[in-house]
DNA sequence: TCCCTTTTTTTATATAATATTTATAATAAA
DNA sequence: TTTATTATAAATATTATATAAAAAAAGGGA
């Protein structure tokens, strides 16, 4: 249901281990880091949704971690420190951090801050796409294209349609895809699937007499290109 | 140079003399309101840029307050409060909250988060205008035109409108829309969508019989464009 | 408070879209 | 060639959607 990454920089483990218990109990991705410049890479190579960053790290000076991060990175960091000076407060939020907590700080309130950090941030989802040749099926807006024309498909003929591509080059069973979409007692229904695949390649071959995307394995079911 | 509207809502004579010298310091207009329905009215009448907000006021709970703007008032709203404890942070930041400060603070700090919140706002200004086409959806003052008409829409047209607008050529199925709108236990009340959709279109759209804006993606949800 | 207006919810029904069935033609395998 | 399998078109059944309009509920002043 949740699968936002967060990456922890910390160099206390019992901290860590805190916070990790507690996220994955909000079904939140968790990745750690303990000095400045290992939170750096962890940033760039996995790009979390969301950086806890401690300020007191043995390497590099926190601030300066900071304002690294906010060359690149868009995401919300929000600071936790065991250091109340105001001035390390206003520093780090005229640096660009989404928030700032005291430690120790209360679990549920940083639960909180956390989800009102990524309600701000709220960015779009990377996309997910399946390409082949001139079609184009975007899982997230749930668009089927052909040649950059967008297709109309029914309910039942994207779910196919998906279910096959999302198994590229495998031969699906007529009984697999058949209880997949339609249900378990369906499995002696291929004449439905015949219709649906004779639907699907009308909308999305060039040339449906002789189909390049959705191939016939006699006997056995079909296979997607 | 800075004329920022803030709005001081507190019943403290004290601490809003406090505010406002800091903040008239800081070169920002200041309005003060000594109850939660002064409060709601002058945030109405003079369209702050950000609110300051204490939790325990004389006349309605400040959690009410904080749940009354939020309908309508789109910039940050800064809770201050007495209140330290956990389940009244968690509650006013998961009610849309900006940032929770607890009395006493530091003036310092204060004004830092109201620059972090500032920021925020500002950001959220850039892209707060949906346009396509004719139509026009102004997220920022809430109105939405069709050649430069402005139509009326009530609350939960308004709402549909623009979770669709916001996410445009996105099919969205009828159950997170009914979800995000009515609330989970909704999920199965389709005709309500449907009378909605329709309303909508016959605002919206220039020929409702070919609807351009809100497309029908049968048994499974609306997409906007 | 009551009355009036606006909005939401409910109900009914026509229409449109999709799913299923049937019939038959085309194709591939034995 | 014969048989099994697959493809296609079209008829029918089913389900989903759109729309109007009535009923109920919620707001908003006097």
């Amino acid at each position: 249901m949740n699968n936002k990454i967060i990456l922890i920089v910390d160099d206390e483990s019992q901290i860590r281990k805190l916070l990790e218990i507690n996220l994955e109990n909000q079904d939140y991705k968790v990745l750690m880091a303990s000095t400045g410049e290992e939170g750096i890479h962890m940033a760039a190579s996995h790009q979390p949704d969301l950086i806890l960053l401690d300020l007191g790290l043995p390497d590099i000076n926190g601030h300066e971690v900071l304002k690294q991060l906010k060359t690149w990175y868009m995401k919300p960091i929000i600071i936790l420190s065991v250091q109340n000076s105001e001035s390390d407060i206003i520093k780090a939020l005229d640096n660009g951090a989404e928030d700032y907590l005291c430690k120790p700080f209360r679990t549920g309130e940083l639960l909180a801050r956390i989800r009102n950090a990524m309600r701000h941030a709220e960015v779009n989802n990377h996309d997910n796409k399946i390409q082949t040749g001139l079609l184009c099926i975007d899982l997230n807006t749930r668009t089927v294209s052909v040649d950059q024309e967008i297709i109309k498909l029914t309910s039942t003929e994207y779910q196919l349609l998906t279910l096959l591509a999302s198994n590229q080059g495998k031969v699906l069973t007529h009984q697999f895809i058949l209880k997949q979409i339609w249900g378990p007692s369906f499995v002696e229904e291929t004449q439905y699937l015949r219709v649906y695949i004779g639907q699907l390649r009308k909308k999305i071959e060039i040339n449906s007499n002789d189909p390049k995307h959705i191939v016939t394995e006699s006997g056995v079911g079909y296979r997607f290109f």
